[in-house]
DNA sequence: TATATTTGTAAGCAATTACTTACGCAATTA
DNA sequence: TAATTGCGTAAGTAATTGCTTACAAATATA
């Protein structure tokens, strides 16, 4: 089974729960109440985020606070970042066109 | 069905046109040489990368040419980047730490 | 100790994905 | 005009995904 951060962050629901640990880690529970699907599907994208290395749980109890390892997350914007040499020249490019228009 | 910029480059093997196509602009053909995969497959997920407006397409003759939609990717640099200053954050933070055990 | 809370996991299921082969069509070349 | 080249698409398939409900286990509370 592939398991990379591409394929994890591919799901909407699964970026919408790194943007709720983002700021503060939360516990299983308080992670699903945000959405309108059971716990155990929950559970199981969080499994998945964690299989990946983009979220952390730890054991509090009987709580399981989720973090975000943003090291994983940089392995994201390390590969796209690698294309901004051309998107930007391009828009240079654009910038100069334009500004010898007016 | 769900066509978006994330779950295109979830894949390897979309990833892998991208970079291919990034510094230069490629016929299908051209594209299905480098990869261990029958043609209509490569086909397939061309049509992928278009559909979500990754990737654009000249056609010249029978040849098809396929080019990257830069913008898109920015789409991506900005999700991500968005977290950038938690990590830098972090990142900081243990420089610092490092520093003052020195 | 009995009960409630937080959670993981198994089984089942429909939809999607990532391929394949087979075909047809349009543009080029002989 | 006939053959070749570049390509899209349909149909089929095995594997994966994203959910569900049902259950069990471990910790906390009454």
């Amino acid at each position: 089974m592939r398991r990379d951060v591409f394929q994890a962050i591919a799901d909407p629901t699964r970026r919408e729960i790194i943007n709720l640990i983002a700021h503060k880690s939360l516990n299983l529970n308080a992670i699903a109440e945000n959405f309108d699907m059971s716990r155990p599907a929950i559970s199981q994208h969080i499994k998945v985020l964690t299989e990946c290395g983009l979220v952390e749980i730890t054991q509090q109890g009987r709580d399981r606070y989720c973090s975000i390892q943003f090291q994983k997350l940089a392995e994201v914007s390390k590969w796209v970042e690698q294309y901004r040499t051309f998107w930007t020249t391009k828009l240079d490019a654009l910038e100069i066109h334009l500004s010898k228009e007016t």
